[in-house]
RNA sequence: GCCGAAGUGGCGCAAUGGUAGCGCAAGCGAUUUGUAAUCGCUAGGUUGGGGGUUCGAUUCCCUCCUUCGGCUCCA
């Protein structure tokens, strides 16, 4: 058994490296095609990505989607050729000689370490690359060219830009057909699209691109979500504040944002000839009220949470939908305590997020340690930053989460853990953070009672869980594909009534499901049956009522599931208790 | 912010220099129906904003705004 599993993973692990191989052959042939198209192209990297390839180059005119074909006939006839790709190593000179008109290639030589250099040469193309590729050209089959996108040479914003072609590749014809497939699902999928066709949410660019409007059904989910967020922190120790949208200038001096944080800052308004500024972020807040009397040691921890609206500018390339916005409410805490107690509040703090990751059916999450670089400039001493990051890695390491090391992403003020959730396009958006911060308490000067009557600097550590609002909306739409289950769901039920006779009726079984606290609304509009159940389906109602006279007669409901199960006739009281047992176990 | 593409009734699309159309949705009327679209009629657009070329611009040019796909940056 043991074997067997071993030699699975085996399997599985050649099988992908195999795809790599293919990706990375992929990008060579289409280099070798572009430079075909474009003989004076300068050609960056290309790499294998998760779904394909890609290859920067800089050409001497924009591509545009017509070519796209043009190049992928050109890799045809190269994959025709069922020619073998070559590896060789040279000296650096003669790398620079063989590479005198690629400045890109050039500069990547002078960052090799070794004397000798690797590449690979198919049919007419040669590379500087490590490798490793298929044996022939003949064998990248399954492949799609898909689009073309700006990217910064090295990924760096003062570095020329480079025009990137993507490309998508799978093993087999099937697979890649699937994937294509996905991605038109994908497009079903969004939440932008979504948001508009289940009337969630609209945005009003004329009046101010990246600030969201929540339409009444959107705003039925959030106040579930909300109240779901409430009541648990009140169950988990934490105090529930409000705190002001706006602030002077010189809280945000104090703070540091107004040096470290004023490019994704609004400018200030006037407020009697003081500057102020609307909020970004909610810590300063907080952070004035755990100041606003002595703490003693006994009243640590001291957890603060708020559902806190902030805005941040936000670089006009980057809004998307729910995912990126400019003004966005933060499921925000902040956590003061004493040195002994940093560890379980940080482990109080992932299976927090656990707990809520769970009841919205997110099994799948990615998590970050970001930890800071040897050099660099941070607040707070070497001693505080190792101790908060083992404690950091231990809580999530304790928990059999997965995790990968962002050496050097750390924040200047301190080390953190992230939890990124996926979109159907399998785009990460971090939601959690959770972050130690040496800088506020210091600047703030805070301090608490210790038992030895002294004053002592508290830890503080900031949280999100779910993010923000907004962002954990978008990414929950596309989760369910518009599909909430019945405890988010913002109508519950239709009651369709068949004939206009059956209306009373209808809003009978309406309300005792509003007693009973369902979200219920009932279709009296002229149509048939048949395009009312419809159009429950197309908005994704979890439970269709069917009332005709023979309901009526026995006092009952047809229930007819959004998943096209047929129930049959149900009782109203034992309907009732079905969707409130759903309810319950948050189904 | 950068590279590229796009912007036409609420939504999805058509029209290539010569009177802006279609489907869905909406409104009205008829129909009262048993598990995914009943029929008919009506209304709705200074073609994202501004400027230019032209006798004439949805169409060509410039500019700004916004969106989309990336890059960079972030909850």
């Amino acid at each position: 058994m043991r074997e067997e599993a071993m030699t699975q993973k085996l399997e599985a692990k050649s099988a992908e490296e195999r795809l790599e191989r293919l990706r990375h052959s992929a990008a060579h042939i289409m280099a070798e095609a572009v430079l075909e198209m474009f003989p004076e192209a300068k050609i960056g990297i290309g790499p294998p990505i998760d779904t394909g390839f890609y290859y920067d180059f800089s050409l001497p005119r924009a591509l545009t989607p017509e070519d796209l074909p043009v190049i992928e006939e050109k890799m045809r006839q190269s994959v025709k050729s069922d020619v073998p790709f070559a590896h060789e190593e040279i000296s650096k000179d003669a790398a620079r000689k063989l590479f005198a008109e690629q400045p890109y290639k050039l500069e990547l030589i002078d960052d090799i370490e070794n004397e000798a250099v690797s590449l690979y040469k198919h049919g007419g193309f040669v590379d500087l690359c490590q490798g490793p590729h298929v044996e022939r050209t003949g064998q990248v089959q399954a492949f799609k060219l898909m689009n073309i996108a700006g990217a910064y040479w090295r990924g760096n914003e003062r570095n020329p830009m480079l025009q990137r072609i993507y490309g998508a590749l799978y093993e087999t014809e099937e697979e890649l057909q699937s994937h294509l497939e996905q991605i038109e699902e994908a497009f079903r999928r969004d939440h932008r699209r979504l948001g508009r066709e289940l009337d969630l949410f609209s945005f009003h660019e004329e009046y101010g691109p990246g600030l969201v409007y929540w339409h009444p059904k959107g705003g039925r989910v959030r106040t579930i979500i909300e109240d779901f967020w409430r009541e648990e922190h009140y169950k988990h120790g934490y105090e529930l504040v409000y705190s002001p949208h706006i602030g002077r200038s010189s809280l945000w001096e104090t703070s540091g944002h107004l040096d470290f944080y004023k490019e994704s800052m609004y400018s200030p308004m006037d407020v009697d000839g003081q500057d102020y500024y609307i909020k970004p972020m909610n810590c300063p807040f907080h952070i004035q009220i755990y100041n606003s009397g002595l703490r003693s040691y006994r009243e640590l921890p001291i957890r603060l949470a708020e559902l806190g609206t902030v805005y941040r500018y936000e670089r006009s390339g980057v809004l998307h939908g729910l995912m990126r916005v400019r003004g966005f409410t933060q499921d925000d805490a902040h956590i003061f305590c004493r040195p002994d107690q940093v560890k379980e509040e940080i482990e109080r703090c992932v299976d927090f997020m656990q707990l809520f990751f769970r009841a919205f059916g997110f099994e799948q999450f990615h998590v970050f340690l970001s930890t800071r670089s040897p050099e660099g400039n941070y607040a707070g001493s070497v001693e505080d930053w190792e101790m908060a990051t083992s404690v950091l890695r231990e809580a999530i390491q304790d928990r059999g989460l997965p995790h990968d090391v962002d050496e050097g992403g750390a924040v200047f003020y301190g080390p953190k853990i992230d939890a990124k959730l996926l979109d159907n396009l399998g785009r990460e958006w971090q939601c959690t953070t959770i972050q130690f911060d040496f800088n506020l308490p210091q600047r703030f000067d805070i301090s608490y009672i210790g038992e030895d009557g002294r004053e002592h600097r508290p830890y503080m550590v900031h949280r999100a869980l779910l993010g923000s609002m907004e962002r954990f909306f978008g990414v929950l739409i596309e989760q369910y594909g518009g599909a909430f289950p019945l405890w988010l769901a913002p109508v519950q039920a239709v009651v369709i009534p068949i004939a206009d006779r059956h209306i009373e009726y209808a809003n009978t079984v309406a309300d005792a499901l509003r007693q009973a606290g369902l979200r219920v609304e009932v279709d009296i509009r002229a149509e048939r049956m048949q395009a009312k159940i419809r159009d429950a389906q197309l908005q994704k109602v979890p439970y269709m009522l069917v009332v005709g006279d023979r309901e009526a007669e026995a006092g009952a409901a047809a229930v007819r599931l959004r998943s096209g199960d047929d129930l049959g006739a149900m009782k109203l009281p034992e309907l009732i208790a079905r969707m409130q047992a759903e309810v319950e176990e948050r189904g």
